[in-house]
DNA sequence: CCTTTGGCTGTTGTTATATACAGTACACTA
DNA sequence: TAGTGTACTGTATATAACAACAGCCAAAGG
């Protein structure tokens, strides 16, 4: 299996993670590249920019472009759980992120790029149950058979994907649920995303 | 006693105060003011800005000022464990800051500024054993009979002051130990703090 | 030998962020 | 009823911080 860490790191480059982990652990805030800099002796902030990159590349921490103080461990990155989908709810924008999960996003093959709460049980046959997480991959692209995450109009659902032509039937996997005939020819169908893994939590509850 | 946290806050503000938990715990960032603006919906940057300004005059936050997301959680704010001072060792610079430790700095009076952790059994007979950790405060006025945080040249101590004209005299509070004499005419001698409190940890180990 | 990589210095442009100032509206209270 | 605090809008500005570019030096490696 072997995912998470990528350890290659020279000895430099770990002090500067520990730098960092430190930062966060004392002030709770990432370093800023001067501050870096000057807890190093560097003469130029550049030099913990390199360093910056290199961890990055290296997969240790990920950088925001042009956020201050904008870096993150990735070993306590996770992924944000953007809402809840039922058949019929609005999804919510990237914005407005509920919480995160600690889960490694390359868990899961294609990546996950977030994770949606599914509410109801139209698709129980999947196997995916009342409040199940999905991880979704972010594309605009289905092919037959996956599950996807669809968008008509203003509305939301996760479905299974079928095409036939330009039409497009979005099955529920419930016998209690009557597959959604959708023609893109006249109707606007967007594929948000197809779901690439499932997280149950709660189950002792 | 009460001490820590006041609670006069707005439901406003806790809002605010929460949604700055909110953005530590997701993104490990605190948020800037247009981060909490666009979250709230404010048109203004600075509505944000009196929110933050309220809550760091109740006490909820600090702020560092001319930092980028400079907002720290008085909750999870502690004293900075600065280094180690034996008989003679060099004190570390504040930027060498070793640790924190969650202590409220109001526990002791006048305010502790940093934390020192005393190596050596030079001041065994004023109660403050090897491995102690000793709360400073920041001053160069010091009267007799207080324990202090002394540096002369480049070695620092902690002992007790006593003044008597130009000479001072700082003493061991320990038997085997015998008192400097400094003469400050001649000497250079610098009161970095003074003692206001002391923690132990590790009793059980 | 040349090339690459790590680890730096030094400089500069852009933008993200903090923060001051002026003003509005509303609720509370002395 | 004037005064005060909360909760904002709107504008403006200084600077903190990111990030790109040009180099230098030493070690490693093919």
């Amino acid at each position: 299996m072997k995912s998470s860490t990528a350890t290659n790191l020279t000895p430099r480059q770990s002090e500067i993670l520990a730098f960092i982990r430190n930062s966060l652990e004392v002030f709770s805030v990432p370093p800023t590249r001067a501050e870096i800099a000057s807890a190093f002796g560097f003469a130029s902030a550049n030099a913990a920019e390199d360093h910056l990159r290199a961890l990055a590349r290296k997969g240790a921490i990920t950088l925001e472009s042009g956020s201050a103080r904008g870096i993150r461990l990735v070993e306590q990155l996770g992924l944000p759980l953007i809402g809840t989908v039922a058949a019929g709810s609005p999804i919510l924008a990237v914005e407005n992120r509920l919480d995160t999960m600690r889960v490694d996003p390359a868990l899961f093959s294609p990546r996950a790029d977030y994770l949606l709460r599914v509410r109801g049980l139209s698709m129980i046959d999947a196997g995916i149950l009342d409040g199940d997480v999905l991880a979704i991959h972010s594309t605009s692209e289905a092919t037959n058979g996956q599950i996807v995450v669809a968008r008509i109009g203003d509305e939301v659902t996760v479905k299974r994907f079928k095409r036939r032509g330009t039409m497009v039937e979005l099955i529920a996997e419930n016998k209690d649920f009557k597959p959604i005939l959708v023609n893109t020819r006249n109707e606007s169908l967007t594929i948000e995303g197809v779901a690439v893994g499932l997280i149950r939590d709660g189950m002792m509850r």
